[in-house]
DNA sequence: ATAGATATGTTATAACATAACAATAAACGT
DNA sequence: ACGTTTATTGTTATGTTATAACATATCTAT
């Protein structure tokens, strides 16, 4: 928690991109975002992606190749979060509550298995959507 | 059902290929291994992935990019699997049971979420590593 | 046969990610 | 302040994953 305040130039570049939007960003549209600022390679945006992933402050989609900020300024436990994307808004919802946790747990003992990253994630059509 | 058993050449070979490997596999590693079979563009072994997929036959593992057989002959519940994946040795465990379900529809239904496609892995250590 | 549907082949390109190396800047003990 | 170490940044090139667009062939039902 200490280390999480105090970030490098471009790693607080990249969180205030994706800090801005509401949805998932691909690194090739957050360097895009920063070539005003001075980014030109893709590794500038990798870089500090790995380290706020690392932080708990920025979470990645796998299903989308896509990052997103974390919604709730820092995940405590890192890593076990569950994530409901809608396919029509582009809507990302971060679940982090006991259900998540429990269950992880419960699927790490039963294989025997010692889980240092997780990812859950659900594809389909939120409420909103539904009803539109 | 009816339709999972006709498979056209090309999903035959790629599904065989899989198959055959314990682990994972990503796309451009079947290609090679079906080049003596004729293959030469990934485009062959993406349309096949598809439709097996489609069949619950195949599953992808988003975090790797990568594609696996279905360890069950194939998912009645298509897409309602988690894959636990040990980093060590590469060993993929597919997990089918109600607890799965059951976390997925409550999850679902907590979000008031119509889910058509669920991703659900864990990355680490499997038992057998671990000892080792 | 022939029309429509499905499957396949081919080339090119888009999208995502990292390796390798060079240069700077910040942190630290003396 | 000083040199040493460590972290950060910059840059080029390349590797990896996935799809677009178009051409051709095969299958199926009438
Ligand atoms: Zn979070
Ligand atoms: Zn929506
Ligand atoms: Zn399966
Ligand atoms: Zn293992």
């Amino acid at each position: 928690m200490s280390e999480n305040c105090k970030l490098s130039n471009n790693e607080r570049l990249v969180l205030d991109v994706l800090g801005r939007e509401t949805g998932p960003m691909s690194a090739y549209m957050i360097l895009d975002k920063l070539r005003g600022s001075g980014f030109r390679a893709p590794l500038q945006v990798y870089r500090a992606l790995e380290k706020l992933i690392g932080m708990g402050r920025v979470h990645r989609l796998e299903s989308l190749n896509a990052f997103i900020a974390c919604s709730h300024m820092s995940c405590e436990k890192i890593g076990v979060a569950a994530f409901v994307i809608c396919e029509r808004c582009e809507h990302v919802q971060e679940v982090c509550d006991d259900s998540v946790s429990l269950f992880l747990a419960g699927l790490a003992e039963k294989t025997n298995f010692k889980a240092s990253k997780t990812s859950i994630e659900l594809r389909g059509v939120c409420d909103a959507c539904e009803k539109a």
